[in-house]
Order: C-alpha cells, then sequence, then structure tokens
DNA sequence: TCCATTAATGCAATTTACGCATTAATGGAT
DNA sequence: ATCCATTAATGCGTAAATTGCATTAATGGA
C-alpha cells in the first residue's frame, strides 16, 4: 500500500468523480481508476460505490476517509519532525562546564545557540573531573567544556577561550594591585585551591605558578567546586586562585587582582559523533 | 513511500544488519539496500549511520522507528476496523418499529442480531405515520417495521409476520370468550382505536372487520398509541381491537379474545441501499 | 429512443523493482 | 603490518508494475 494511493483515494473522496480527480491528481481516470481498484483489493474493503455514473463512498469508505486524513496529517507532520531532527534543528544536547564559566561564556554560548536553533533543547550538567571522559564516550553527554585538553582515543578537543588567573582576596585585604603582591606576604597567605587532580592541567598550571614565583602555598583547604572556595574568601577564611571568568558571578566582598598566568578552556566531544545538533552546536562554538 | 518500505526500515532499525534482515524479509540485500535508499532519498532523512562494517540509526531513524511503530499499529488496527465495516460486522442501523411488537417479535430480531453481529450498534426508534417514508428515504432510519405494505418506489417491503386481531377487554368485562360477542352486545360497546391514517392498510383492516361483522363501532376515543389505548380499557373506559403481540406486555386487568381477523408486519428498507450491515440484517430477519 | 457522460478495460510503452554478481571498505586475526 | 572474512553499495539484465491511449459498456437525461 502506498501513501500516494491514499491521497487519490482522499481526492477521489472529495470529489466523488474519477475524470475530475485524475486531473486535479495530474494522472488519467486509467490509472486513478487502478489505483483505486488496488487500494480496495489490497485492503480488502469495498471503497466507493460505483457505476458508469456515480460514484459514492461506502460506510467503511466514509470510515476511512475520515481516519486516514488523520493519519496522514499526522504522518506528514512526524516526517517533518523528522526532517528538523536531521537537520539538527530538532532535539537534546547535554553539554557539561565547569562551574567557573557558568556566568562568563555560558551564557553567550547559550544565547547564541537559542538564537540560531530555537528548537534545540539544551541540557546543563555539571560533570565530576573523574568522569568526564566516561560520560562523554558512555554518551550521558554530548559536549564537555573543560580546563584540560583531552586526548584520549575517539575524543576531540578544541581551545575555545583562555582566562587569567587572579589572585582572589576579601574586600579588607591589603593586597590591592598586583604591586602589593611580593614573595614574602603570599608565604604569609592561607590558600583555598582547587583540588589537584591528577592529570589535570588546570591545577598543574596552578602549582606551576607558584613555582614560578618561588612560594611554597600554605594550603588551608582543597575544594573542587569554586562557589564554595568563593564564599570561604569572603569571609577571610583565606585567598584563591581563580580563572577570571569567576568575576562574571557578581559576588560582592572580593576583589581580583589579575595575575600574569593564563588558563585554557576546551571543547570535547566524541570524534565520531555525526549527530547533527552537535555539529550544529560545534560550528556555532568554533565559529 | 511505500508501507512496505516503513516495515522494512523497521526490521532493519531492530537487526541493524542488511543480510540478516534481508532474509527475514524474504529478499535480496540488494533489494532492501536500495529500498532503504529510497526511502531516506523520498523523506531527506538519512535515517542509518552504515559503513561496509556497523549499522546505527541516526538520532532521526530514531525518532522515526518510535513513531512510525506506532503508526503502523494505528493503520492496521484502522484497516482492519474497516474490513470489519466492509463485511456487515460493525457500524449502526436505526430500526423503526411499531410500538405493538416491541415486546413480541422486537426482542427476537434483537437477540438474533447482536447474536449473529455482537459489534453491530442497532437504534431502535418510534416514527410517526406520517413520517415512515420520508424518514426511510432521507437515511434518518434504515430499516422500518410497518404494519403497511410500502410500495414507494425506491422502497422494498416483505411481510414478515402475521398477527391475530383481539378484543381487549378489561378483567370484569361480561366477554369471556368469542361466543360471548354479538352483533348486539358490541354495538353497545364504547370503542377504543387507532387513528384512521390515510392509506394506512392497519386501520383498514379494522374498518373492514366491522363491516364483515355488520357493526357500526360507538367510538370513544382515536389514538395512535397502544400503550395510551390499554391504560384507557384497564380503567374501564371501553375496549380496543388490538394485535394479538399486545399480549406480550404482560399487562394485567386485560383480557385478550382472538377474532378471526389477521393484520400482517412489514420489513422496508432502501432497495438501493448496499450498506452490509442492512444486507446482515436483512438476512438475519428475512433468513 | 438517442446521445452525452463516464467508469472500466485491453494493449503497448515506459518506468520501476528485483536478483545476481561484483566491488569496495573495514575490522579482526595472524 | 598484512591478509582475509564480512558486508553494504552498485552495475546490469530481466521481470513486474504502472501509465497513457483508445475503446467499451453502462446510464441518466433530452
Amino acid at each position: 500500500m502506498d501513501f500516494q494511493q491514499i491521497r487519490y483515494f482522499l481526492a477521489l473522496a472529495k470529489e466523488l468523480h474519477f475524470w475530475n480527480t485524475a486531473g486535479k491528481m495530474n494522472i488519467t481516470q486509467s490509472a486513478l481508476s487502478r489505483q483505486i481498484q488496488s487500494l480496495e483489493s489490497e485492503l480488502g474493503v469495498l471503497l466507493f460505490e460505483r457505476n458508469k455514473r456515480n460514484v459514492k463512498l461506502t460506510p467503511a469508505g466514509k470510515f476511512l476517509k475520515d481516519k486516514w486524513e488523520v493519519e496522514l496529517n499526522e504522518m506528514e507532520f512526524i516526517h517533518q519532525f523528522a526532517r528538523q531532527i536531521h537537520l539538527g534543528e530538532r532535539g537534546t544536547i547535554r553539554i557539561a562546564h565547569p562551574d567557573s564559566i557558568s556566568a562568563s561564556i555560558i551564557p553567550d554560548i547559550m544565547a547564541s545557540i537559542s538564537n540560531a536553533f530555537p528548537r534545540l533543547q539544551i541540557e546543563l550538567v555539571q560533570v565530576l573531573y573523574e568522569n568526564q571522559q566516561e560520560f562523554l564516550l558512555n554518551y550521558k553527554i554530548d559536549l564537555i567544556i573543560t580546563r584540560d585538553m583531552n586526548s584520549a582515543p575517539g575524543i576531540r578537543s578544541e581551545k575555545i577561550y583562555t582566562d587569567n588567573l587572579s589572585i582572589v582576596v576579601p574586600e579588607n585585604h591589603p593586597y590591592r594591585t598586583i604591586d602589593d603582591l611580593s614573595k614574602e606576604t603570599l608565604q604569609q597567605q592561607k590558600f583555598i585551591l582547587p583540588i589537584k587532580d591528577e592529570g589535570s592541567s588546570y591545577s598543574d598550571i596552578i602549582h606551576q605558578m607558584f613555582k614560578a614565583l618561588e612560594v611554597v602555598p600554605d594550603v588551608y583547604l582543597h575544594s573542587e567546586f569554586g562557589s564554595t572556595i568563593i564564599a570561604l574568601v569572603r569571609k577571610g577564611l583565606g585567598v584563591a586562585i581563580l580563572p577570571d571568568s569567576y568575576m562574571y558571578h557578581e559576588s560582592p566582598g572580593l576583589r581580583f587582582i589579575k595575575l600574569p598566568f593564563k588558563t585554557d578552556l576546551y571543547l570535547n566531544w566524541r570524534a565520531e559523533d555525526h549527530n547533527p545538533v552537535l555539529s550544529n552546536v560545534l560550528k556555532l562554538i568554533l565559529n
């Protein structure tokens, strides 16, 4: 059974005239007649009561007219929807990102996506450092922004942004500009730092920074969560080294003093993932 | 687009293997490959991501698999339903009948129909004498049982039953058997009779009966409604001439005395009505 | 009774679908 | 690293289906 046959049937059910219908459907009366016959015999249902003069729907034909009209519309809608999925205009994408950028570049990225593809559903999630690779490879997330270059097989990684590192101090702290910093005073600070994850280039950079400053930091506390770190600094429990992106969180009571060190942000995705939604989002972010 | 193509797609979406699927669908891998390609190009949607080694659904393919499964089941259900309509096993038929037989042959007819065609919906209606023909010809009813032969063009009529006429008297009435009746006493009765409709053979018969008995009835009241007539007789307001069928109404306080006159019941329907439900019901009633 | 209309049908031509055989890509085994 | 078995795609000839044209047969109206 062919959709076209059903379209012929619906047209004929409206017109109730083989010649007129054939004309409208751009076939000959002969073809239409045979298509209807073929439909009837395949269904095992007489659709029209017809003689050489009149054509009218049988009760079963009337029933099918009503039902098929609905079903064909439904089908057309489904196919339209499928086309949008195919073009990456519909669908869901799960993006993981570090807390630090949730107020800096993430809003820009989201705005850009929802502007270009308003029908996309985006799920923003946070993923612990040790789960990042597994979640990506097991399709729990589709895209992840990290501060580490990822070189695992099957994962592609591109640098998308570079953050400055700042030292974050409470408003009443004597550090006011970069010039106030000295090896001696730094040595006296209590530091609140991110957890030093194995192989994390981000914590490496912080480590290298202290090396370059020739300071061995007195680490008061390690936390994976930037918001926790910021709250602790505000309470005067220590100072922190954080990427500038945290400035966008508009947290009062803090001062960011830019340091001459940088940390990169990378976009990571499955190399073999051809999901058109992903392709579209990648194009947008990497532009 | 062909339903068969969608069935091929669904099979392949389950198997994810062209050779195995082709075998199960009883075609060659070549044909299956081309059918899927044709489906993809007609839809404008890539359904499978495939190389010479692996086959997997695209997001759009996954979506269509879920949707099409539902739609195809829906369609199969619709077609099954249509087949039942075609065979006259499903549908609605509106049957009109005189009040008199609602407790005699109507229950038998209903039982017979619902036994043979349990899915049929029957609507029983009452139609005033003057509307009978119009309602039938205008498809307001499909079948009508009358006490008059109908010979209008486009209407077929078949005799299905013959009722005896009885004189109906209250229980305390002196008439006990047919032998108690005499011209003289009949002349003294007050009669409650049906309305003498123009061209109604039924009221004709009652008229002829009185002529044969050489009695001119003292008609106290005319009513079209048998139940009204019966109620009036029970109250002692007169006696009536009614078809035996009323005996089945189990009305207490009445005596039916059979008279040597008969009245026929006819089944009437549109001659050109080929509704299979009607055909089935006709076959049952006329057997 | 005749005629115009119209659905069905025979036939030839065209288009489409199919199976067979082959090709080309790929993942796993040696 | 190389070879091989597996497997989806494809070229080609044949079979099947669909189509249009012309004709037929039925039917309602003049």
